[in-house]
DNA sequence: CGAATTTGACCTGA
DNA sequence: TCAGGTCAAATTCG
């Protein structure tokens, strides 16, 4: 995403002018990505006769440019603030559990996997066989790294990247599968969260060459109790760090493939056949399908880890107004976007 | 204390 | 030979 440019700084303004402002240019992003939602729904209904092959209309474009202007100045006011924490949550914030870092200068999403290559990178000065040497990386720890301008990055890119898919499928037809592997029990999948809830146990990984993220190897946890010989592999992709390329290598055959009662991958992307189902049928009884349920609420779910953004509404909730704003806006913003997923196709190549 | 993760060592196929 | 995949000891987490 190098659109995303810093607008320059914002100077010493006071809280509250900064809350404000930052409010203004997430809603005036929302606005335009509501239009071009329309605009886009419009063109569904009426399909335009000719076909633009360098993406969009000059329309779509337009509006494009203004939410990634939007987006990328909503980002400079947060980076121009020196604690996105206090910035946020200074306000009745004692009992809040996120703690955003106050200095982060990391914005390298390669800390999240690089243990294996930092392990390197200072293997001079520690011993040779560091095995189990680790900071396990819980979503709390998650959450406690990631700043708000990271936040609001991912959750921007994570819409943009489905307009732009929704644009390129009106206008060029455009569906096909990520990868075609030597069998048919090999499939790949895009994601921006590597939880699919299904019972996996990472097992290993590995720097791959020219490849600047390591691949990371999951088994299914009934592999020795069941022999189920499902694994998947996950990746960071290259070009666009905030998604994963999964691909899942065999079927489980196992009879319980959940791993704790929360919402999957698979059922919330009915349409994605690239995510395909247990063998066994226990998680359709159990899960209401994304039409079936009444509220909006799912949408934004259905799109980010569902521990992720439960715990995000427990913030909303205890942090009112400062952060109730902005867990509010991000729930409509992203539900503008969620809503053109009507077809299954690959994002990998939108990219 | 059992489950999960990390990570160097080991294995394998091209 | 080497890149990619797997194993398993060491360690952490809940």
């Amino acid at each position: 995403m190098s659109s995303i440019v810093s607008c320059g700084s914002e100077g010493n303004i006071g809280f509250s002018e900064k809350r404000e402002r930052l409010m203004n240019k997430l809603v005036e992003g929302h606005k335009h990505a509501t239009e071009l939602k329309l605009l886009l729904q419009n063109q569904n209904q009426n399909p335009p006769a000719t076909i633009h092959h360098g993406g969009g209309s000059s329309a779509e474009a337009l509006l494009i440019t203004k939410i990634l202007r939007s987006f990328a100045e909503t980002l400079s006011v947060l980076d121009s603030s020196s604690s996105s924490a206090s910035f946020f949550l200074n306000e009745n914030n004692s009992g809040s559990q996120l703690v955003i870092a106050a200095d982060s200068t990391n914005n390298d999403l390669r800390s999240e996997e690089g243990s294996s290559e930092s392990s390197k990178r200072f293997s001079s000065s520690v011993p040779k066989d560091r095995r189990g040497t680790y900071k396990r990386r819980s979503l709390s720890n998650l959450i406690s790294d990631l700043t708000l301008p990271e936040y609001v990055r991912t959750l921007y890119v994570y819409n943009f990247i489905y307009i732009i898919k929704k644009i390129k499928i009106d206008s060029l037809g455009f569906r096909t599968e990520l990868m075609r592997r030597k069998t048919e029990e090999t499939w790949s999948n895009v994601s921006p969260t590597t939880e699919d809830n299904l019972a996996w146990r990472k097992y290993g990984q590995k720097d791959i060459l020219n490849s600047k993220f390591p691949r990371s190897y999951y088994r299914c946890t009934r592999k020795h109790d069941q022999g189920c010989k499902a694994t998947k592999q996950v990746q960071r992709i290259q070009d666009n760090p905030v998604l994963y390329q999964i691909t899942y290598i065999g079927r489980h055959t196992c009879k319980e493939t959940l791993k704790a009662p929360q919402m999957t991958a698979y059922l919330l992307n009915p349409q994605d056949h690239h995510q395909t189902p247990p063998t066994n049928a226990i998680i359709k009884q159990e899960y209401p399908k994304q039409e079936d349920t009444p509220s909006g609420e799912i949408i934004i779910a259905e799109k980010l880890d569902a521990n992720l953004w439960s715990e995000l509404k427990d913030i909303e909730i205890t942090n009112p107004p400062t952060y109730a704003n902005f867990g509010a806006f991000s729930y409509n913003f992203c539900t503008t976007g969620f809503h053109f997923d009507d077809h299954h196709h690959d994002e990998s190549h939108m990219l």
